[in-house]
DNA sequence: GCTGATATATCCGTAAGAGATATATCAGCC
DNA sequence: GGCTGATATATCTCTTACGGATATATCAGC
């Protein structure tokens, strides 16, 4: 079993960035299962987040901005798959950079949630 | 199996806090190991996140002084069991509400990395 | 007494977040 | 066609949280 990136180096101004606040964390999460356009990020944070995490437009697209300029996301052309397809929206996905900066994050998570475990602080399920 | 709190209400100021900042969580978890002072807690976050998170004093404090104006922490007596009493430190401790909080946070984190998971996004250990 | 780590505190510049507003497009309905 | 409401992006400003520097004092070890 192999997974794309394996302990990937990132420059400092990237590693900088972590532990992700929560609007990059959703965001990079989002774009992390497809391309999708600003106002699906903001929808799909929502779902990922179970409803506790609600991004207005502001922090939306100044963060797509961001994560622009970090070369994070990328914007990229409309896919071909779409169906009703909407002049007004713009595609971004997700940089190889991005993305192993969205699994090194994961993994922090993944060990604070193991050690919350061994501490009884959340149930089993 | 019993756990502390189940489903616990906490009042709407406390859940718009949601989702946690890193430097609200960590001290949150340093605490719920047990009740420390500030330099303690600053030390004790940057190993419970393997060094990814390094909090400085302009950080560590006013996060205190805000997770005590929201009564998610309290000052408390210096432990007994304390070996080398420093007359400088000053301990806190979470309180219920606080502790209640972390669990909420500590869920929303353990479902963002289950879906990781589903997607391949981090490896199986 | 000197040094360096410990410990708390405050100040201030910067970055991120949150809400409001604006504008335009699209779909459904009457 | 005209109305409405959700969709979609963009910008602006206020506020908040963060981050680094500085300050002061205490403690342990040499």
């Amino acid at each position: 079993m192999s997974f794309s990136s394996t302990a990937n180096q990132l420059p400092d101004d990237l590693l900088r960035l972590l532990p992700l606040t929560p609007a990059v964390f959703y965001t990079l999460f989002s774009l992390a299962e497809g391309d999708r356009h600003g106002y699906a990020i903001m929808q799909q944070a929502r779902l990922l987040s179970s409803g506790s995490f609600r991004m207005g437009p502001g922090t939306l697209y100044s963060t797509i901005q961001r994560l622009m300029d970090f070369a994070l996301i990328e914007e990229t052309p409309e896919p071909a798959a779409t169906q009703d397809p909407d002049s007004r929206r713009r595609y971004y996905r997700l940089t190889r950079n991005g993305r192993t900066l969205l699994e090194h994050d994961l993994r922090r998570m993944r060990s604070a949630v193991r050690l919350a475990h061994d501490l009884n602080l959340v149930p089993e399920n």
